[in-house]
DNA sequence: GGCGTGAGCTGAATCGGTTGAGTCCCGCGC
DNA sequence: GCGCGGGACTCAACCGATTCAGCTCACGCC
């Protein structure tokens, strides 16, 4: 079978016995032709199968009808990490009814994110872009605002170059660290995300004002690369040492998944004698045994409110901070009391 | 600061004192220009920081420099199957030296996709697709004949309509079957993907003929929608049954492990009374305790060599099959001989 | 009847590349 | 000395949309 032709507008003027112009109107529900003239042309172009030409639009009025983003991870935490998988659903179904398309990439360090970023505008591939993993003085917002790229930061707000989707995490902190205190557990530790992302530090401060107002003594923090082998070391480490913590709490799911399964290695009974929580849940939380007590959050909703904010942004309005709902507390079997002394 | 403004090609025809034609034979390494006008352009255009414009160049020459992956798979199952994320990492090194942009797009079933391809064909954004989860009689092969999209299918051979990057899982089948048979399992079970993915099919096939040669009485096959949950609930049904199996066989890794959640749930040792053995390998399979044994292929390898593929077709050459290395056993914790009877 | 007005449309320029059809000039062969 | 070939460019059309400046009516109004 021969490949279809694409029709053009100039097929749907030439059919509906009128300029190009009059049919540009037509389908942009501009003012410029009549009603019937424009029900006649609609109908012809739907009856023709016809779409615009991405290239062509984007070159005539430089909207490329596309946003990108950049995932920086290395591909071994990606493929098990389903944050991103998550994320990219929502951002998918913010991005549907728009026709928006949306650009990926994943690279293998911080240059080549930059890279990429530089690229795309250059081929003017997108008219702005979704950053995630912000880093203390993130050079990404210098190089977008100096290219003029708009962008939308996802996690964490009060970034002066760009509006951001963002979460408070600290009411969930403090849930946590109040339900596991209520329990009997004081001695907590905090198996983290790497240091330099932005939302690591600002949850570890969340960690050191809840502790502090619950009259702990502080929580013991870890710093991983979001693997489950570094959640598991950190973990075996944690066990082994002499004041062995009675509640570990993960930046992750994975990592919380590989520290039970130590606990399973070292003979140590979990909820009995350490209970685990881990940020972030996902059906891996529900599938281990026993199954893991976990920090919820929306991720797929982070990405639908993203796309939404950097679709308005890059339509020229005023983007304020947009802040979700915050996580919640979903107690599962993976908590208990603390263990007598 | 304000926004960078980005050079054409007639920017750096003016710098140069040449025409816009020229500046274009030089810098697509085309004859038509002197060695030194060549080399002059490249410099001024290098110093200018000068991309060409996907959009001027897709209306010029038909092609976006951009290709398609579209997942029909349902957010919940997407978040935590590492394949796709995997998939994903591997097609962007095979595309990242080329400069092709990967679009991605996650639809809710069927039709959603097959209206993606027709929205990206009519508007052509993408050059060609990437087809994974291939159906029996799968309608898009057709549709993206009828359309001219250049399609190259992931994941099984023999399609009239186009070429594809395969594995034989033949022999990985085989050799899971014979290592099991070897430590005495007579009873062995497969919780499938859908039985509608022609790859799920033609793995049953591959059961069943290696089940014989090997003298087995055959492989139980319960179908399931790739979820954690659904393979739980298969797992449950297969160890409650009376004549339970001594072994089970998982399509992915996520349903091995919550098999092992659900014998920690019903108190059956892993391996002493039951193996199991998970298709596709992933940090999660190395995470659990007891460690799955299982069918390790590399996804990555997969997407690279599809990206390849599909950039060779688009560009015109005739593309074969591609037959990859196949996938290989790795036994881990999970897989001990059958019990005694 | 003349004139302004605005709806409805046309024509052409434009975006930034690619490309085929010239143009010009230089060197070479006879 | 003339013609020819070809290297090095230039020019302009073209891809498919958007958009602005007209143009042409019909109509209302004084």
């Amino acid at each position: 079978m021969s490949p279809l032709k694409r029709p053009t507008i100039a097929d749907i003027a030439a059919a509906a016995g009128v300029s190009k112009g009059a049919v540009s109107y037509a389908l942009n529900g501009k003012p410029g032709v009549s009603e019937q003239t424009r029900a006649r042309i609609l109908e012809i172009a739907a009856r023709m199968g016809w779409h615009p030409s991405s290239a062509a639009r984007a070159l005539s009025d430089g909207r490329s009808g596309a946003i990108g983003l950049v995932v920086d991870r290395p591909a071994w935490v990606l493929g098990i990490e389903p944050f991103f998988m998550q994320l990219i659903s929502g951002v998918e179904s913010g991005l549907a009814a728009t026709g928006t398309a949306l650009l990926l990439q994943v690279t293998e360090d911080a240059d080549a994110e930059e890279a990429a970023y530089r690229r795309w505008w250059g081929e003017r591939r997108v008219d702005g872009v979704l950053l995630v993993d912000l880093r203390e003085d993130d050079p990404r917002l210098a190089l977008l605002a100096e290219l003029g790229l708009p962008a939308v930061v996802v996690g964490h707000a009060g970034v002066p170059e760009a509006p951001s989707v963002w979460m408070n995490d600290g009411a969930a902190v403090r849930e946590v660290l109040a339900y596991l205190a209520a329990m009997g557990h004081r001695r907590i530790a905090r198996v983290a995300g790497p240091a330099h992302f932005v939302h690591t530090r600002e949850r570890g401060e969340d960690f050191a004002r809840s502790a502090h107002e619950l009259g702990l003594s502080g929580v013991d923090c870890v710093h991983t690369d979001y693997s489950g082998e570094e959640g598991a070391r950190a973990t075996r480490r944690l066990l082994s040492g002499a004041a062995r913590p009675t509640a570990v709490i993960y930046d992750n799911d994975v990592m919380a998944v590989a520290a039970l399964s130590v606990t399973q290695e070292m003979g140590i009974s979990v909820p009995g004698e350490l209970s685990l929580v881990a940020w972030d849940d996902s059906e891996l939380c529900r599938l281990v045994h026993p199954s893991l007590t976990a920090v919820s959050r929306s991720v797929p909703e982070y990405g639908r409110r993203a796309a939404a904010a950097l679709l308005a942004l890059v339509g020229g309005e005023a983007v304020p901070d947009i802040q979700l709902e915050p996580p919640v507390l979903v107690p599962r079997g993976s908590t208990a009391p603390a263990p007598r002394p």
